[in-house]
DNA sequence: GTGGTCTAGACCACA
DNA sequence: GTGGTCTAGACCACA
């Protein structure tokens, strides 16, 4: 469900933080769906439990999640089902802006990135997603 | 020059190595080039010296740059004036695979992200590229 | 300058982050000062660095500190130097509201809890406060 | 007859045993009455039956309740119906250090405690009174 | 020196 | 079973 790098540079709650926002934007995360508990999710990253829950908690404090005691955690019950469109792109924005700015000094052409994203949109199929950085 | 954001949760050594990577592999960083001191660099950005000096160290280290006693360090004299094209995109990659990893998860299409892109690229004139994250 | 006590029931975070609070309100702490540090606290109170930090960090996001790179944390530039004792009023009244509650269930008079008030405000000078709870 | 809030911060077989103990104290619960059931008190506060039942035990261990087999727990019957006032009023000790230890703090003064006291006593009539906390 | 992130593992409150 | 809090101690980025 969610893929988490301890390599990649950024800190791995802030990692499960993205990723929550989007699959909730996204509504792919409904809310009041419950989420892996702390336990399961660290037992299957082989990331500490204290990690995970920095994450959970963080995004209580945004107001993505709720918490219910002695229960799982579950998706806050705010706005439709789904962000609209509009909103889920200006979610996209910071990525876009970091990417268009390494094209550019890279001197690549807006039609080079256009390929490039085409060529690894098909190859993420079904959640083969990674998620990387520079290093 | 540089675009360095202390915001920006990537470390401030690591966004100047990439760029200057990127400088360099563009030919726009020609072989033989001074770079702008350590000192000049960290009162520009009102960064520590340590932190310019570190991400230096670390290019030279590449290969990347090259030290001359008591001169600015200079670009390696390496390879072609610039990379083939076909490398530079391999630069890109990481940052296209990010990308299109958040974008799927928001439930995006291809077209929404070339939009963005489109979007995106157009604003940028000028080197007035701005490099941040997510938060 | 804090007092903390681990046996309190209440988190310890909890109650540094109250306290803090406390001090910001009263112009104790004023804009700019630099907060002790998180080993140094640790250390002094016996408490995992940790703890402290989480407090800090989430004072943080509250904005009452402001973090510096490399550098201690220090009160947010925020407000006038010292809120008005009306809004420090304000901060007492969930204490206020628990005493009278409690008081009441005790089926003591108003007078009784303000000669205790009396009483003990006299004993607590020069910091020689405690917190503690009822346990 | 009980107030008991899940966000205080405060566990809830805490509060649940603080608010018997004071109301043991002061004779509102005179010795042999029956207490609620778990089932009913569980019920009433949308809490699970487990927190309640943990509250009464520690009260039978602290000899504070009864068990009767098959029937209500009880309040036992031990000393005169209520307390002297002397030791009411130690009961309340803990809150009240606390609270003149954050005036303190807010660089308040006794006349506004004592100010605000009053101004609450009035407000909570008729078992009004509410629990909460700083947050 | 500063704070940030993380691990491994304990114990508590609650369901 | 769930999440919350905490310890002891490591290593990183930055000043």
């Amino acid at each position: 469900m969610f893929v988490l790098n301890p390599q990649s540079g950024t800190p791995i709650y802030r990692q499960l933080m993205d990723q929550v926002r989007r699959l909730v934007a996204s509504g792919q995360l409904a809310p009041g769906t419950p989420l892996p508990s702390v336990r399961e999710l660290a037992l299957e990253h082989a990331v500490n439990p204290m990690t995970i829950s920095k994450a959970y908690h963080l995004l209580e404090l945004e107001g993505v999640l709720v918490r219910n005691r002695g229960k799982p955690m579950t998706v806050a019950a705010r706005s439709p089902r789904a962000a609209p469109r509009a909103q889920r792109r200006k979610q996209l924005q910071a990525d876009i802006r970091q990417l268009v700015f390494a094209a550019r000094q890279l001197e690549l052409d807006k039609e080079d990135v256009v390929a490039l994203i085409e060529e690894n949109w098909e190859d993420e199929n079904a959640g083969s997603g990674r998620q990387r950085r520079k290093t």
